[in-house]
DNA sequence: TTACTAATCTACCATTTCTATAGATTATGT
DNA sequence: ACATAATCTATAGAAATGGTAGATTAGTAA
């Protein structure tokens, strides 16, 4: 499940985007405009900033801003950096691969065969995905 | 991520499934097998039970085996019983459903579009895939 | 009917993760 | 110098997770 935190994260910055070039926007107006506690946002703002996907200003006239154009930036991202991987199985992982510490072996578990195949079809659709994709795309909805 | 609830019901499942029609396992057998604590075991198979995966007997010569035949078990109804809906954020689930409260326009989320189709993806795999497929098809691992 | 076996039930607990808030501080523009 | 707006540090409540303990019930065999 995507923690409220990737959501909010994934939701600010589809807001971003919408305002991409438009002049910095305050955490206060975001937070108003998608209903998210702002001291929450805060947090969520800051790590997305170090991980280079926001850029910010301090000061008057300042604000948040995406620090590459919509279609630069994909929803893979910005789920990794709010939620950590997204393998099922840590096993199964490429941003962040860990042994199964109870796991006889790797090759012959079915439970990594299987997870590895889930993983490999999120991230292809999630390292794909731009905002700009999502947001200009009509994205067929598989009824 | 998978919790480790899931993992040690899968664990069992694929135990019970290379037992099948070989008799009862007991849970002391299942736990130190597959190095599952004993104890923590236990809910997880009742769980599995009362799911109708599983079926057990009491007493001596009692244990647990499965309930239908590994190639009528889907990985994604285990998955679900121990861990929840597959679905990353609840308004694309099938099986639990629930409104995004902060959600203005569930038509125009692109959340909720991204998001339903790795859902799709996921439940393609985990709802085709039963023990029988994962033990014995040479599933490609792609790369 | 007794003894043994093995699952079941109820309750509890520790730890971690998640979500959120508070207040002081630092950077910026005018 | 002043107002503005992000940043930093610390904290805290709530929920989920992982795990344990002990008494109880059901079934088998003698």
């Amino acid at each position: 499940m995507l923690s409220h935190k990737a959501k909010y994260g994934l939701k600010a910055a589809f807001y971003l985007a919408r305002q991409y070039e438009k002049g910095p926007v305050l955490i206060s107006d975001l937070a108003a405009a998608e209903y998210i506690p702002k001291k929450f946002l805060e947090h969520i703002l800051v790590e997305l900033k170090k991980q280079g996907i926001l850029y910010s200003r301090m000061g008057k006239g300042g604000g948040y801003s995406l620090a590459k154009p919509p279609d630069k930036i994909f929803l893979g991202q910005i789920i990794r950096i709010l939620d950590g991987p997204l393998a099922a199985v840590q096993c199964v992982s490429k941003s962040a691969y860990v042994r199964c510490v109870e796991c006889k072996d790797e090759r012959t578990c079915e439970i990594r065969k299987v997870m590895k195949h889930v993983r490999d079809a999120t991230a292809h659709i999630l390292d794909r995905t731009s905002l700009a994709d999502a947001m200009h795309t009509k994205l067929t909805l598989t009824k």
